[in-house]
RNA sequence: GCCGGAAUGGCGGAAUUGGUAGACGCAGCGGACUCAAAAUCCGCCGACUAAUCAUCGUAAGGGUUCGAGUCCCUUUUCCGGCACCA
């Protein structure tokens, strides 16, 4: 049956006084008037309904919002709003990562305090989003960078100091000799600071970090639970982790008369008969200590120091080392080993030392190749027992202990278990468990920041703000000029009391790792006007987020942090919660065109696709493209990230004042699925532009006067096709495949517009389904309708449309027919034919006639309502 | 380098668990309306072919299966992350 309810006769009186003309500026206007005038988002606890938390990643206030952002909240949009019309209490907040590195860089350029920059950027950024209608609970809305809300980043972190949670170490930073700064990894380019061009360097410098190593094991092996999670980020998260299982012991030497051990780890204790060499990082204690003596190696050394901290360039590389001239003892055999300094050594993994068996691992094997060292096999591997230049994947594989003294015959696990027994025995070794995971320096050098609650006294050490002169506040003030932390030069803000022993001392100049902001801000935005408690029993009722959306490049830092600090905040009793994300969907990257035209003096010069009109041959391939203001020929090469850079980005104001928020929304969903790179498409705007266009002709023209019923028979396939594609569109979005519901409206539409603007009963249901499930995605122009046509006052309030399984029924089937497994045709059979009678039928049909001509038939395979497969 | 993904017409993408490859849209081509244009509407639209049939076709190569875009192995290219961009 056709829903009644939703019938209302009053519709075609309110109909008469409809535009013709779809303007989507005043439906949107008028549409976000009505949500603000009534509320619609604010939301608070109710215990009576399910709640679903829907959060996207909120932005850095980087001036404008880009298309990425569009696109996120456009996802969360979408189910926030589908959720809310299945009856869940959905909170879907917003606020500012506002805290960075970039506002510091504005503040440099424009000569404003990052204060100001960042303040005018959120608000031109909120218009924004209130520009393109999201279901925002705007009364939530925080900022990073107001002392409300770093204060309990303070809090916090004094509570986590005292616990030993966070504490004091060196770490290796990027050095710009000339600014005297420190520089973050993204402003080194090819190992040269960015303003100075001076080569970076390493340097160590005291940092406070927080003690994330301590969670490892829980946040590796909680992932195994989070079935809402993608696997590939679970994967990537573990990988990252890192636990590898293995021994760790020392190599014995004497150093001034002084026994010492050169400690290392490894998984691979079954192959220590074939060590014939150790290596050690720069940075280690031996191998500063053998360069005393040796300029050489101390120039080696030296030589390892410059250039970044950035992992990814250390390891491409190549493989350098140099002998110190120390030996250690081999803790079995009693041989002496040399020690050597290698570049590929990671002080910050492990013991900065590793065990070499080049006969046996891919990197020792080249290390020793390009040294000359000794290569010894000690494993009988796939391959056989010698190992002959080129190296071979085998030459690592597992297998028996050969040329091993009383290790010989023993397998990969018998091997290290007796190796590390008899390292155990001599006090030198044990099994041990080593991470990849290390723990979180969060110090940053930096102005715009959380400052760090910790004033340095001469007699009391490093001591923490108490928390009665919580927050410290950062001065909004000063405009950074690229030499080191404004911070540590303003003697107003360093200069304080000992709260120890009220003596004069220093207060801390470093500000925190904006990562830490962004660790738990989505559990304060359960109680945001909180003065004082970081959360309450509020976010004890919204948190977990039900679904988290953002982009993949967050799968690891951001994700894990977050995971660690849900967990701290657990144990300090704020939450009741470990996993702070039940469902996690990664978003694609949004992609453009990318066009260049190299000057005549070499200079290349991006062009921004809207300014290349594209010339195309007879079937639509493009054949060339041109500069559209001078004609100049211009190079396609290929598509990209939206980016500055490039010159590919489409801003998302632009579209909005041409098309309205609602066509935008359409094509970011319609162009592909989530979770995939979204590729920018103007002609694809257009595209949708034209669909909301004739989604409005139709509600327009509905029922005018004079429109003939349309025979039974179709009116029955209309039905029966709007409840198939809607019955797919509740399953794909139930995936989060919200393009393909983009494609059933569509469908719906077409469908619709082959009944001829009927007033049927089952075109006026289909209108209604059609609106309620584009609702989410294009909220304005449904808002308007819903009301325009009669349905009712408010599209938010009407239920998530149901198939009908009436309308699903049909008497007859189509199969798809194969012969040896290949398609020939359909045929239609009556829903309750069996198997006999299918197989009768079919190899009756003149279609089976003619493909088997003749041939035996072997078997038949049928999928019941689907195919039948003849076999010869 | 290491870790994780992706690849389907001219283009974006669809194909529920292995069951009609190309839904839906864009571009293109043809037509209607118009003095004309825009807008709108109708039709065609993987390759090969004059067209039909047939054959081929989901990055490349191999395999499993009655049947593979989907599962397995090998390779190539592109994208994300690599701890101070956010």
């Amino acid at each position: 049956m056709v829903d009644s309810a939703i019938i209302f006769s009053s519709a075609l009186i309110l109909r008469a006084f409809m535009q013709e003309r779809y303007t989507p500026q005043s439906v949107e206007r008028d549409a976000q008037g009505y949500w603000d005038g009534s509320g619609s988002f604010r939301v608070t606890e109710d215990p009576a309904r399910p709640k679903y938390y829907c959060l996207s990643m909120f932005p850095y206030p980087s001036g404008k919002l880009h298309m990425g952002h569009v696109r996120n909240y456009t996802i969360g949009d979408v189910l926030t709003r589908f959720y809310r019309m299945r009856g869940y209490n959905v909170l879907q907040p917003m606020g500012w990562d506002a805290f960075g590195l970039p506002a510091e860089n504005a503040a440099m350029a424009n000569k404003v305090p990052p204060a100001k920059w960042t303040y005018d950027n959120i608000a031109y950024m909120r218009s924004q989003l209130k520009s393109l209608g999201f279901a925002i609970d705007w009364t939530r809305e925080l900022a990073t960078c107001s002392p409300q809300y770093y204060k309990w980043n303070q809090w916090l972190f004094v509570r986590l100091f005292k616990k030993g949670l966070a504490y004091k170490k060196t770490g290796v930073v990027n050095w710009d000799p000339v600014d005297q700064t420190v520089l973050a990894n993204e402003q080194v380019i090819d190992g040269r600071g960015w303003r100075t061009g001076a080569v970076v360097e390493k340097r160590e410098i005291p940092m406070y970090f927080l003690r994330i190593s301590a969670y490892a094991e829980e946040l590796l092996s909680a992932l195994d639970g989070m079935g809402g999670w993608p696997e590939q980020v679970k994967l990537m998260q573990k990988n990252w982790i890192g636990k590898s299982e293995g021994v760790r012991f020392g190599f014995p030497y004497e150093l001034a008369g002084e026994k010492k051990l050169l400690n290392v780890f490894t998984t691979r204790a079954d192959t220590i008969m074939g060590v014939t060499f150790c290596a050690v990082a720069a940075e280690h204690p031996l191998a500063l200590h053998a360069a005393k003596g040796n300029p050489k190696l101390a120039a080696f050394i030296e030589e390892c120091r410059q250039g970044a901290v950035i992992e990814a360039e250390m390891a491409q590389q190549e493989k350098k080392g140099m002998a110190t001239g120390l030996t250690v003892t081999h803790p079995l055999s009693g041989e002496q080993v040399p020690v050597w300094v290698g570049n590929y050594v990671l002080m910050s993994y492990g013991d900065g030392a590793v065990m070499g068996v080049p006969a046996h691992d891919e990197r020792d094997y080249e290390f020793a190749q390009k040294y000359g060292l000794a290569i010894r096999p000690v494993i009988r591997h796939p391959a056989g027992d010698t190992v002959p230049a080129p190296w071979k994947p085998e030459y690592a594989e597992y297998g028996t202990c050969i040329n091993s003294g009383k290790y010989d015959g023993l397998d990969f696990k018998a091997a290290v278990s007796a190796v590390a027994a008899d390292l155990k025995a001599k006090g030198l070794g044990d099994k041990h468990v080593q991470w990849r995971l290390r723990d979180w320096g969060i110090s940053r050098q930096r102005y715009w920041g959380c400052p760090v609650p910790i004033i340095h006294c001469k007699d009391c050490g490093d001591v923490p703000v108490p928390e009665k002169d919580l927050p410290v506040v950062l001065p909004e003030d000063l405009v950074p000029d690229g030499t080191g932390n404004p911070l540590a030069k303003l003697p107003s803000f360093y200069e304080c009391m000992c709260p120890s022993c009220g003596k004069p001392a220093r207060r801390e100049t470093d500000t925190m790792d904006t990562f830490v902001d962004s660790s738990w801000y989505f559990s304060r935005y359960a109680c945001p006007d909180n003065s004082g408690a970081m959360v309450d029993d509020r976010a004890r009722y919204w948190m977990p987020v039900d679904q988290y959306i953002g982009g993949i490049e967050h799968a690891i830092l951001h994700l894990l942090y977050s995971r660690f600090f849900a967990r701290v905040m657990r144990d300090e009793s704020l939450l009741d919660i470990s996993e702070p994300f039940t469902n996690l969907l990664t978003q694609g990257m949004v992609l453009a065109e990318l066009y260049y035209h190299d000057s005549a003096e070499g200079r290349r010069e991006w062009i921004n696709p809207a300014d290349v009109t594209v010339e195309r041959d007879a079937k639509g391939r493009p054949v060339a493209a041109k500069r559209a203001s001078d004609g100049a020929a211009v190079v396609a090469a290929g598509i990209g990230t939206m980016s500055k850079s490039k010159n590919n980005g489409v801003d998302p104001q632009a579209l909005i004042e041409k098309y309205g928020a609602d066509t935008a929304r359409f094509f970011i969903i319609f162009a592909s699925p989530p979770t995939q790179s979204l590729e920018w498409s103007d002609e694809g705007v257009e595209g949708s532009f034209r669909f909301l266009k004739r989604v409005w002709a139709y509600a327009a023209n509905f029922g005018r006067a004079g429109a003939a019923r349309p025979a039974p028979a179709l009116l029955k396939a209309t039905r029966f096709e709007i409840h198939t594609v809607l019955k797919q569109a509740t399953y794909d979005l139930g995936k989060h495949q919200f393009n393909t519901v983009a494609s059933a409206a569509m469908k719906i539409l077409n469908a619709l517009e082959k009944l001829q603007d009927s007033a049927s009963d089952e075109a006026r249901e289909g209108l209604s389904i059609l609106l309620r499930l584009l609702s989410p995605i294009t909220p304005h122009i449904c808002h308007h309708l819903w009301r325009e046509l009669g349905f009712g006052a408010d599209v938010l309030a009407a239920p998530w449309p149901e198939p009908d399984p009436a309308a699903l029924e049909q008497d007859e089937i189509e199969y798809v027919v194969q012969v040896g497994g290949k398609t020939r045709g359909n045929l239609r059979a009556p829903k309750s034919a069996d198997r006999a009678a299918l197989e009768a039928l079919a190899t009756a049909s003149a279609l089976v006639q003619k493909y088997v001509a003749g041939q035996a038939i072997r078997k038949i395979v049928i999928v019941p309502g689907r195919l039948i497969n003849i076999v010869v």
